[in-house]
DNA sequence: ATTCAATGGTTATAGTATACTATTACTGTT
DNA sequence: AACAGTAATAGTATACTATAACCATTGAAT
């Protein structure tokens, strides 16, 4: 990931090379896990890397049917327990209004993200914007609101699908 | 549902008038569909009541056992359709995060908001603030993002219950 | 009165997530 | 080697959330 302007994610090019980005997701997590003593077992890398199968946040169903595939008796707790480690490594993020997960493009450090998901692709950006966090903490601050958690989710159409698609 | 100010919402005060604000969301519910021509049956205005029970999003199984009570034959459809038209005209709004519904606070107009949910007592305030807004839509135009729909949704703790509880 | 669209009843099923119990595998210790 | 402690995984069942599909009824407008 870049140096400068790191809080501006971006939708992933039309023609990238997306076996890149899963290479590069999962060195990443290798050498996150092992700095941090946790173990990413080869049942949760496996997740985490079809997880990065697509940008478009996948069902966690969907990701157990794929793991059944080649991996005997799998079940729901597998990919959920697979995904709890994820997500609390910031490897993987949830969406809550698609009931379903994406790879973390920057899972160095906690941070708390914004989601533009597009209604055509499926893909979703993640924004690390300063200017909204802010607004968000003025407002709730406001009401004496001690903020926990955060979930900011837009849907809509990416550029490219905006373009193609009208 | 002052004047000014009405951007900036209050989680209900502790020992407020409930019955008052089930009233009043039903009258305003009564004329917004009669002004529209639109149909709240007894079947969705009584829905419309048990999401108002209290100030936390509900289930929409809760809404149905309690609804079984006096409605034999009420099945998960009966309640879903009855949300979804509920929704439809704004009366009430679903917290993704939560899986559950939450009646909306001023519904005269279209209008995106944000929730802040406290995660002790339950209660969700709506606000609708042009600040985050703003910050939302920058952000988004910035990639050329198509905003059709929003979810904002903070939880932590209200200014209530972070007293009492530390 | 007739008709057509909206509403609701009913049954079944899809989709999402967790509780609970048991087992395996890896540690360090005796 | 035997053991205990812990983390990880397996396996089963079940809870919870949501929708599909089809039919009966209603009710408002012509």
């Amino acid at each position: 990931m870049g140096k400068g302007n790191d809080h501006k994610a971006r939708f992933a090019e039309d023609g990238h090379d997306h076996r890149r980005c899963i290479a590069e997701a999962l060195e990443t997590a290798d050498a996150l896990c092992a700095r941090r003593g946790v173990r990413l077992t080869k049942l949760r890398r496996r997740v985490l890397e079809l997880v990065w199968t697509s940008h478009a946040p996948i069902g966690a169903y969907d990701v157990l049917r794929r793991l059944s595939q080649e991996h005997d008796g799998a079940a729901p707790p597998t990919v959920y327990r697979a995904l709890d480690f994820l997500r609390e490594q910031g490897l993987v993020h949830r969406i809550e209004s698609l009931n379903a997960f994406v790879g973390c493009a920057d899972p160095a450090e906690a941070h708390t993200s914004q989601f533009l998901i597009c209604q055509d692709c499926g893909a979703a950006a993640e924004l690390q914007d300063p200017a909204i966090n802010r607004a968000l903490a003025r407002s709730a601050g406001s009401l004496g609101f001690l903020v926990k958690d955060k979930t900011v989710e837009l849907r809509g159409l990416c550029a490219h699908c905006r373009e193609s698609g009208a």
